[in-house]
DNA sequence: CAATCGTGGCT
DNA sequence: TAGCCAAGATT
Protein backbone atom coordinates (compact mmCIF):
# COMPACT_ATOMS: atom_id res chain seq x y z
CA UNK A 1 0.00 0.00 0.00
CA UNK A 2 1.48 2.78 -1.16
CA UNK A 3 0.56 6.26 -0.39
CA UNK A 4 2.22 7.76 -3.77
CA UNK A 5 -0.42 5.37 -5.95
CA UNK A 6 -3.38 7.27 -3.79
CA UNK A 7 -1.90 10.60 -4.68
CA UNK A 8 -2.13 9.90 -8.15
CA UNK A 9 -5.19 8.24 -8.21
CA UNK A 10 -6.62 11.55 -6.07
CA UNK A 11 -5.10 13.51 -8.65
CA UNK A 12 -6.96 11.81 -11.36
CA UNK A 13 -10.43 12.53 -10.30
CA UNK A 14 -9.28 16.01 -8.65
CA UNK A 15 -8.22 17.48 -12.42
CA UNK A 16 -11.40 15.59 -14.05
CA UNK A 17 -13.53 17.32 -11.44
CA UNK A 18 -12.35 20.55 -11.60
CA UNK A 19 -13.33 20.79 -15.39
CA UNK A 20 -16.64 18.94 -14.81
CA UNK A 21 -17.78 21.22 -12.29
CA UNK A 22 -17.60 24.07 -14.85
CA UNK A 23 -18.20 21.94 -17.60
CA UNK A 24 -20.90 19.41 -16.81
CA UNK A 25 -23.81 18.64 -19.87
CA UNK A 26 -26.93 20.11 -18.58
CA UNK A 27 -28.92 17.00 -19.01
CA UNK A 28 -32.96 16.21 -18.55
CA UNK A 29 -32.10 13.37 -16.26
CA UNK A 30 -29.18 14.68 -14.34
CA UNK A 31 -28.94 16.59 -11.33
CA UNK A 32 -25.99 19.28 -11.78
CA UNK A 33 -22.33 18.82 -10.09
CA UNK A 34 -22.52 20.48 -6.35
CA UNK A 35 -26.31 20.78 -6.20
CA UNK A 36 -27.71 19.24 -2.67
CA UNK A 37 -30.41 17.57 -4.68
CA UNK A 38 -30.52 14.26 -4.47
CA UNK A 39 -31.46 12.01 -7.88
CA UNK A 40 -34.65 9.72 -8.38
CA UNK A 41 -33.34 5.92 -8.93
CA UNK A 42 -36.56 5.89 -11.41
CA UNK A 43 -35.40 8.34 -13.74
CA UNK A 44 -31.54 7.68 -13.40
CA UNK A 45 -32.62 4.19 -14.15
CA UNK A 46 -34.76 4.97 -17.07
CA UNK A 47 -31.92 7.41 -18.57
CA UNK A 48 -29.72 4.43 -18.66
CA UNK A 49 -31.85 2.34 -20.34
CA UNK A 50 -32.89 4.57 -22.73
CA UNK A 51 -29.47 5.98 -23.32
CA UNK A 52 -27.99 2.08 -24.00
CA UNK A 53 -26.35 2.05 -27.34
CA UNK A 54 -28.19 5.60 -27.90
CA UNK A 55 -27.27 8.74 -28.28
CA UNK A 56 -28.38 11.77 -25.71
CA UNK A 57 -30.15 14.00 -28.70
CA UNK A 58 -32.03 10.48 -29.47
CA UNK A 59 -32.79 10.17 -25.83
CA UNK A 60 -33.60 14.00 -24.58
CA UNK A 61 -37.37 13.65 -26.27
CA UNK A 62 -38.16 10.33 -25.10
CA UNK A 63 -37.33 10.78 -21.54
CA UNK A 64 -39.85 13.70 -20.98
CA UNK A 65 -42.65 11.84 -22.53
CA UNK A 66 -41.66 9.07 -20.45
CA UNK A 67 -41.05 10.72 -16.84
CA UNK A 68 -44.44 13.17 -17.79
CA UNK A 69 -46.80 10.04 -18.51
CA UNK A 70 -45.28 7.48 -15.86
CA UNK A 71 -43.90 9.79 -12.97
CA UNK A 72 -43.04 6.94 -10.81
CA UNK A 73 -42.04 3.27 -11.05
CA UNK A 74 -44.97 2.24 -9.61
CA UNK A 75 -47.34 4.65 -12.51
CA UNK A 76 -45.35 2.46 -15.22
CA UNK A 77 -45.88 -0.59 -13.46
CA UNK A 78 -49.47 -0.78 -14.06
CA UNK A 79 -49.07 0.60 -17.17
CA UNK A 80 -50.58 -1.25 -20.75
CA UNK A 81 -47.60 -3.32 -22.75
CA UNK A 82 -49.05 -1.77 -25.45
CA UNK A 83 -48.84 1.93 -24.92
CA UNK A 84 -45.32 1.48 -23.48
CA UNK A 85 -44.31 -0.05 -26.77
CA UNK A 86 -45.53 2.78 -28.61
CA UNK A 87 -44.68 5.56 -26.80
CA UNK A 88 -40.72 3.90 -27.21
CA UNK A 89 -41.48 3.55 -31.05
CA UNK A 90 -38.22 5.00 -32.87
CA UNK A 91 -36.24 4.50 -29.63
CA UNK A 92 -34.96 1.19 -31.26
CA UNK A 93 -33.87 -1.98 -29.64
CA UNK A 94 -37.18 -2.62 -27.95
CA UNK A 95 -36.30 -5.67 -26.26
CA UNK A 96 -35.23 -2.51 -23.77
CA UNK A 97 -38.69 -1.54 -23.59
CA UNK A 98 -39.61 -5.12 -22.84
CA UNK A 99 -37.57 -5.08 -19.76
CA UNK A 100 -38.34 -1.57 -19.03
CA UNK A 101 -41.89 -2.70 -17.87
CA UNK A 102 -40.70 -6.32 -16.16
CA UNK A 103 -37.98 -4.30 -14.32
CA UNK A 104 -40.96 -1.50 -13.01
CA UNK A 105 -43.12 -4.33 -12.31
CA UNK A 106 -40.00 -6.37 -10.64
CA UNK A 107 -39.94 -3.31 -8.40
CA UNK A 108 -43.23 -2.82 -7.67
CA UNK A 109 -44.24 -6.02 -6.92
CA UNK A 110 -40.72 -7.67 -4.93
CA UNK A 111 -39.26 -4.47 -4.13
CA UNK A 112 -41.79 -2.35 -2.20
CA UNK A 113 -41.83 0.31 -5.18
CA UNK A 114 -38.32 0.82 -4.08
CA UNK A 115 -35.32 0.14 -6.38
CA UNK A 116 -32.30 -2.46 -4.76
CA UNK A 117 -29.56 0.28 -3.89
CA UNK A 118 -26.69 -1.92 -4.50
CA UNK A 119 -24.80 -3.15 -7.86
CA UNK A 120 -25.50 -6.56 -7.00
CA UNK A 121 -29.46 -5.72 -6.27
CA UNK A 122 -29.74 -3.76 -9.49
CA UNK A 123 -27.94 -6.31 -11.73
CA UNK A 124 -30.92 -8.76 -11.10
CA UNK A 125 -33.35 -6.60 -12.88
CA UNK A 126 -34.26 -7.00 -16.04
CA UNK A 127 -32.65 -5.38 -18.53
CA UNK A 128 -30.15 -4.25 -15.92
CA UNK A 129 -26.80 -5.26 -17.03
CA UNK A 130 -23.51 -5.18 -15.84
CA UNK A 131 -23.13 -1.09 -17.15
CA UNK A 132 -26.39 -0.18 -16.25
CA UNK A 133 -26.29 -1.91 -12.48
CA UNK A 134 -22.93 0.05 -11.61
CA UNK A 135 -24.15 3.32 -13.15
CA UNK A 136 -27.25 3.73 -11.15
CA UNK A 137 -25.68 2.48 -8.01
CA UNK A 138 -23.02 4.93 -8.52
CA UNK A 139 -25.39 7.80 -9.82
CA UNK A 140 -28.22 7.63 -7.64
CA UNK A 141 -27.18 5.35 -4.34
CA UNK A 142 -23.46 6.84 -4.30
CA UNK A 143 -21.62 3.48 -4.70
CA UNK A 144 -18.39 3.31 -5.43
CA UNK A 145 -18.75 1.17 -8.33
CA UNK A 146 -17.19 0.58 -11.59
CA UNK A 147 -18.88 2.32 -14.60
CA UNK A 148 -17.52 1.51 -17.76
CA UNK A 149 -19.27 2.49 -20.82
CA UNK A 150 -17.98 3.07 -24.94
CA UNK A 151 -16.80 6.57 -23.69
CA UNK A 152 -14.93 5.32 -20.46
CA UNK A 153 -13.50 2.05 -22.45
CA UNK A 154 -12.38 5.26 -24.98
CA UNK A 155 -10.71 7.39 -22.08
CA UNK A 156 -8.91 4.75 -20.50
CA UNK A 157 -8.06 2.50 -22.87
CA UNK A 158 -6.06 5.90 -24.21
CA UNK A 159 -5.48 7.51 -20.75
CA UNK A 160 -3.44 3.76 -19.96
CA UNK A 161 -2.34 2.80 -23.71
CA UNK A 162 -4.25 -0.07 -23.50
CA UNK A 163 -3.59 -2.04 -27.17
CA UNK A 164 -5.80 -4.86 -26.45
CA UNK A 165 -8.39 -5.47 -28.58
CA UNK A 166 -12.20 -4.91 -26.94
CA UNK A 167 -14.02 -6.53 -25.71
CA UNK A 168 -11.23 -8.44 -24.18
CA UNK A 169 -9.99 -5.30 -22.77
CA UNK A 170 -12.90 -4.38 -21.01
CA UNK A 171 -10.62 -6.46 -18.25
CA UNK A 172 -8.33 -4.27 -18.01
CA UNK A 173 -10.20 -1.26 -18.35
CA UNK A 174 -11.82 -1.86 -15.18
CA UNK A 175 -8.71 -2.84 -13.51
CA UNK A 176 -7.17 0.46 -14.30
CA UNK A 177 -10.61 2.21 -13.19
CA UNK A 178 -11.40 0.68 -9.90
CA UNK A 179 -8.67 2.56 -8.21
CA UNK A 180 -9.61 5.65 -9.19
CA UNK A 181 -13.01 5.81 -8.08
CA UNK A 182 -13.57 8.63 -5.17
CA UNK A 183 -15.48 7.49 -2.34
CA UNK A 184 -17.35 11.07 -2.33
CA UNK A 185 -18.37 11.29 -5.77
CA UNK A 186 -18.97 8.08 -7.80
CA UNK A 187 -21.79 9.19 -9.40
CA UNK A 188 -20.08 12.23 -10.51
CA UNK A 189 -16.69 10.36 -11.79
CA UNK A 190 -18.65 8.18 -13.80
CA UNK A 191 -20.53 11.07 -15.63
CA UNK A 192 -17.37 13.09 -15.40
CA UNK A 193 -15.80 10.77 -17.63
CA UNK A 194 -18.99 10.29 -20.16
CA UNK A 195 -18.97 13.76 -20.44
CA UNK A 196 -15.30 13.84 -21.16
CA UNK A 197 -14.86 11.13 -23.76
CA UNK A 198 -18.38 12.35 -25.40
CA UNK A 199 -17.35 15.82 -25.74
CA UNK A 200 -12.77 15.70 -25.73
CA UNK A 201 -12.06 12.48 -25.95
CA UNK A 202 -14.03 11.81 -28.73
CA UNK A 203 -13.87 8.83 -31.49
CA UNK A 204 -12.07 11.54 -34.22
CA UNK A 205 -10.22 14.48 -33.53
CA UNK A 206 -9.77 13.85 -29.65
CA UNK A 207 -9.08 17.75 -28.22
CA UNK A 208 -6.08 16.75 -26.43
CA UNK A 209 -5.20 20.24 -26.27
CA UNK A 210 -7.55 21.20 -23.28
CA UNK A 211 -7.95 17.38 -21.65
CA UNK A 212 -8.42 18.10 -18.31
CA UNK A 213 -5.91 14.57 -17.69
CA UNK A 214 -3.81 14.95 -20.88
CA UNK A 215 -1.26 15.38 -18.46
CA UNK A 216 -0.80 11.58 -17.63
CA UNK A 217 -2.13 10.44 -20.76
CA UNK A 218 -0.31 8.14 -22.41
CA UNK A 219 -2.18 8.56 -25.73
CA UNK A 220 -1.37 11.93 -25.93
CA UNK A 221 -0.01 13.17 -28.85
CA UNK A 222 0.00 9.73 -30.73
CA UNK A 223 -0.51 9.90 -34.70
CA UNK A 224 -2.35 6.92 -34.05
CA UNK A 225 -4.91 7.96 -31.08
CA UNK A 226 -7.69 7.43 -32.71
CA UNK A 227 -6.75 3.66 -32.98
CA UNK A 228 -7.77 3.35 -29.18
CA UNK A 229 -9.68 1.61 -28.15
CA UNK A 230 -8.67 -1.10 -30.81
CA UNK A 231 -12.24 -2.96 -31.88
CA UNK A 232 -12.93 -6.08 -33.28
CA UNK A 233 -13.39 -6.06 -37.44
CA UNK A 234 -17.07 -5.90 -38.68
CA UNK A 235 -18.38 -8.78 -40.31
CA UNK A 236 -20.41 -8.26 -44.11
CA UNK A 237 -24.34 -6.95 -43.96
CA UNK A 238 -26.98 -8.99 -45.69
CA UNK A 239 -29.49 -7.52 -48.23
CA UNK A 240 -32.77 -9.05 -47.22
CA UNK A 241 -35.85 -8.53 -48.87
CA UNK A 242 -39.87 -8.69 -47.79
CA UNK A 243 -43.54 -7.74 -48.03
CA UNK A 244 -45.38 -6.02 -45.95
CA UNK A 245 -49.17 -6.33 -46.92
CA UNK A 246 -51.78 -3.21 -47.16
CA UNK A 247 -55.36 -4.27 -45.97
CA UNK A 248 -57.72 -1.21 -45.90
CA UNK A 249 -60.88 -1.57 -45.21
CA UNK A 250 -63.51 2.00 -44.30
CA UNK A 251 -60.82 4.15 -43.72
CA UNK A 252 -58.74 1.69 -41.24
CA UNK A 253 -55.51 -0.82 -42.00
CA UNK A 254 -55.01 -3.86 -40.64
CA UNK A 255 -52.17 -3.96 -38.15
CA UNK A 256 -50.60 -6.94 -36.18
CA UNK A 257 -48.30 -6.89 -33.29
CA UNK A 258 -45.16 -8.71 -34.08
CA UNK A 259 -44.01 -11.46 -31.75
CA UNK A 260 -41.93 -10.91 -28.76
CA UNK A 261 -38.65 -12.96 -30.28
CA UNK A 262 -37.11 -11.54 -33.20
CA UNK A 263 -36.41 -8.19 -35.21
CA UNK A 264 -39.06 -5.19 -33.34
CA UNK A 265 -40.14 -7.82 -31.23
CA UNK A 266 -43.51 -6.70 -29.23
CA UNK A 267 -44.33 -3.98 -31.87
CA UNK A 268 -47.17 -3.17 -34.14
CA UNK A 269 -46.41 -3.26 -37.53
CA UNK A 270 -47.98 -3.74 -41.32
CA UNK A 271 -48.81 -7.62 -41.41
CA UNK A 272 -46.59 -9.39 -44.29
CA UNK A 273 -44.24 -12.64 -44.85
CA UNK A 274 -40.57 -13.40 -43.94
CA UNK A 275 -37.57 -11.32 -44.75
CA UNK A 276 -35.58 -13.83 -46.91
CA UNK A 277 -32.31 -13.22 -49.28
CA UNK A 278 -33.92 -12.99 -52.67
CA UNK A 279 -36.03 -10.51 -53.79
CA UNK A 280 -39.91 -11.01 -54.29
CA UNK A 281 -41.20 -11.63 -57.39
CA UNK A 282 -44.52 -9.11 -56.95
CA UNK A 283 -44.14 -5.60 -57.69
CA UNK A 284 -45.42 -3.51 -54.89
CA UNK A 285 -47.14 0.01 -54.68
CA UNK A 286 -43.94 1.70 -52.82
CA UNK A 287 -40.99 0.20 -51.20
CA UNK A 288 -38.05 1.50 -48.58
CA UNK A 289 -34.63 0.36 -47.89
CA UNK A 290 -33.53 0.24 -44.49
CA UNK A 291 -30.81 -0.49 -42.43
CA UNK A 292 -30.36 -2.33 -39.66
CA UNK A 293 -27.57 -3.38 -37.25
CA UNK A 294 -26.41 -6.77 -39.11
CA UNK A 295 -28.42 -6.71 -42.30
CA UNK A 296 -30.25 -4.38 -44.62
CA UNK A 297 -33.44 -5.03 -45.68
CA UNK A 298 -35.94 -3.79 -48.92
CA UNK A 299 -39.66 -4.02 -47.69
CA UNK A 300 -42.16 -3.71 -50.54
CA UNK A 301 -45.46 -2.67 -50.13
CA UNK A 302 -48.27 -4.61 -51.61
CA UNK A 303 -52.23 -4.48 -51.74
CA UNK A 304 -54.24 -7.33 -49.81
CA UNK A 305 -57.56 -8.37 -49.46
CA UNK A 306 -60.03 -7.97 -46.05
CA UNK A 307 -60.08 -11.77 -46.03
CA UNK A 308 -56.15 -12.01 -45.84
CA UNK A 309 -56.21 -10.53 -42.59
CA UNK A 310 -54.71 -12.79 -39.75
CA UNK A 311 -57.12 -13.34 -36.98
CA UNK A 312 -54.66 -11.53 -34.36
CA UNK A 313 -54.66 -7.60 -34.78
CA UNK A 314 -57.21 -4.65 -34.67
CA UNK A 315 -58.19 -1.88 -37.23
CA UNK A 316 -56.38 1.19 -37.22
CA UNK A 317 -57.73 4.69 -38.37
CA UNK A 318 -55.65 5.41 -41.41
CA UNK A 319 -56.10 9.19 -40.42
CA UNK A 320 -54.30 8.77 -37.30
CA UNK A 321 -51.74 6.04 -37.60
CA UNK A 322 -49.06 8.49 -36.54
CA UNK A 323 -50.27 7.43 -33.29
CA UNK A 324 -49.90 3.54 -34.04
CA UNK A 325 -46.67 3.43 -32.52
CA UNK A 326 -44.91 1.65 -35.75
CA UNK A 327 -41.18 0.82 -35.49
CA UNK A 328 -39.31 3.36 -37.98
CA UNK A 329 -39.21 0.63 -40.57
CA UNK A 330 -43.09 0.38 -41.05
CA UNK A 331 -43.51 4.21 -40.53
CA UNK A 332 -41.03 5.51 -43.58
CA UNK A 333 -43.24 2.64 -45.23
CA UNK A 334 -46.63 3.78 -44.66
CA UNK A 335 -45.40 7.86 -45.08
CA UNK A 336 -44.22 6.86 -48.46
CA UNK A 337 -47.82 5.08 -49.45
CA UNK A 338 -49.82 8.06 -47.81
CA UNK A 339 -47.87 10.63 -49.54
CA UNK A 340 -48.29 9.27 -52.85
CA UNK A 341 -50.56 10.66 -55.13
CA UNK A 342 -52.89 7.91 -55.91
C1' DC B 1 -17.19 -15.87 -26.83
C1' DA B 2 -20.13 -14.33 -30.59
C1' DA B 3 -24.49 -13.31 -32.55
C1' DT B 4 -28.63 -10.68 -32.10
C1' DC B 5 -31.03 -6.53 -31.60
C1' DG B 6 -32.69 -0.09 -34.19
C1' DT B 7 -32.02 4.23 -35.22
C1' DG B 8 -30.21 8.75 -36.39
C1' DG B 9 -26.31 11.77 -36.56
C1' DC B 10 -21.77 12.61 -38.01
C1' DT B 11 -17.84 12.68 -41.18
C1' DT C 1 -21.50 8.98 -49.04
C1' DA C 2 -21.21 5.00 -46.99
C1' DG C 3 -19.44 3.56 -43.04
C1' DC C 4 -18.96 4.32 -38.13
C1' DC C 5 -20.81 4.82 -33.83
C1' DA C 6 -23.61 5.43 -29.47
C1' DA C 7 -24.57 5.99 -21.18
C1' DG C 8 -25.33 -2.48 -23.72
C1' DA C 9 -28.29 -6.67 -22.52
C1' DT C 10 -29.36 -11.20 -23.54
C1' DT C 11 -28.68 -15.83 -24.98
Amino acid sequence: MSVQTSDIDEGFAARLFGWYDRAARVLPWRVPPGSAAIPDPYRVWMAEVMLQQTTVAAVAGYFERFTARWPTVADLATADDADVMAAWAGLGYYARARNLLACARAVAADHGGLFPDTEEGLRALPGVGDYTAAAVAAIAFGRPSVVVDANIERVIARHRLIEIPLPAAKRDIKAALAPLVPADRPGDFAQALMDLGATICTVRSPACGICPVMADCRARGRADIERLPVKPPKKAKPHRHGLAYWIEQDGRVWLVRRPDKGMLGGMRALPGGDWTDTPPRESGIVSVDHGFTHFDLTLTLVRREVQDAATEGLWWPISDLDAAGLPTLYRKLTDKMLERVQ
